[in-house]
DNA sequence: CGCGCGATTGAGTAATTTCAAATCTAGTGG
DNA sequence: CCACTAGATTTGAAATTACTCAATCGCGCG
């Protein structure tokens, strides 16, 4: 597991052993199943998780149960509901397993923990900007563009995802029927 | 200058009078006409901007002049075209004063000192995660709500600035052409 | 009073959605 | 190796919704 966290988050590089054991007891290692939910809908938040293996979505469902997929997070993305996790009320969005997934889960209190221990708030906040920076680029993808032309983003933002979802689920995640995302093979080629 | 940087990142609250002054010099105060351009296409963007005074609105142009706009940023808001601004790349959005605006801004070589001297990572990653969870929000409304639902999630989150901004610039903001905002309040009460 | 900007209204059009049904595909068991 | 099934994708047709374009209205300000 250290060795994970000393490939991704390169301040952990010097550590002593002591502190590798005490790092090692505060990540908790879990798997999922294909399908499986992270996050339920009014769960409590207690966790931040760093995806090892798989690929999972975030999304949220309305009144009616339609869905909206807020993001995608795979291999060595930070991934939750970061607002109920931050705020420490109940879950809004879901997180579900679209493949068999690994994860080390950070409680709340760890994360703060590890933050000013080894000094990871520039880590984090690195991580952050390059998220918001994303989720620009999004809003942006969400106002702009033709559904043909969200997809052509996508692709080329995700070029491994595209054989690894769906493209019903691919749709969800434009905010475009499954139905027009199939008619754009036809009418042009993609 | 200081009091203001005092009584909004609360981490400059115990400073000698020695780094006062220094802070003073690293912070550059600006003032802009409303209508002025802080940040123009193309344009490299050295600085970030913390907003004192006024409201700014940050959009991309297409390539018909078509504009979209990505936020407003108003009192106490850092803002800027944060992708030019840590890629040092070439600005793609515009930041364009609404109202008379006062700001103090900050290079990005300032940024990282005092990001670093002043322990003020957390301080930023704070509002980065904030402006994530935002972000993440408005991803959710642009995909899930109707015109009408977006307006009024607008106008709850943004009581104050409704009457500050034009509806012709609320609705570019919402991705919806101001004629059907304007017939929102036909069909239904608002 | 008239100018100019922003807001509104109307009519026609374009695009996507919805619903329903058909087709395709991968995996399973006989 | 084939038939079957469940899930995913595609197709068609109708309905909805917001858009565009054009004209009008309303109001503050010089």
């Amino acid at each position: 597991m250290n060795t994970i966290l000393k490939n991704n988050i390169g301040i952990f590089e010097n550590l002593t052993d002591e502190e590798n054991i005490k790092l090692s007891t505060v990540f908790k290692h879990q798997k999922y199943k294909k399908g499986d939910f992270i996050i339920s809908e009014n769960d409590m938040v207690q966790d931040v998780y760093f995806i090892h293996l798989g690929l999972v979505k975030l999304s949220h469902f309305d009144s009616n149960a339609k869905e909206f997929i807020l993001s995608f997070a795979f291999e060595n993305w930070w991934e939750t509901d970061f607002s109920a996790f931050y705020n420490k009320t109940k879950a809004t969005l879901m997180l579900q397993c679209l493949e068999d997934t690994e994860v080390y889960s950070l409680s709340y209190d760890s994360y703060l923990s590890i933050l000013s221990k080894y000094h990871l708030a520039n880590y984090f906040l690195e991580k952050s900007i390059k998220g918001h920076i994303a989720s620009q680029k999004r809003i942006l993808s969400l106002l702009k563009s033709t559904p043909k032309e969200k997809y052509e983003q996508f692709l080329k933002l995700y070029p491994t995802l595209a054989n690894r979802i769906p493209k019903s689920v691919i749709a969800i995640y434009l905010g475009v029927s499954r139905e027009t995302l199939s008619r754009l093979y036809k009418r042009k080629n993609l």
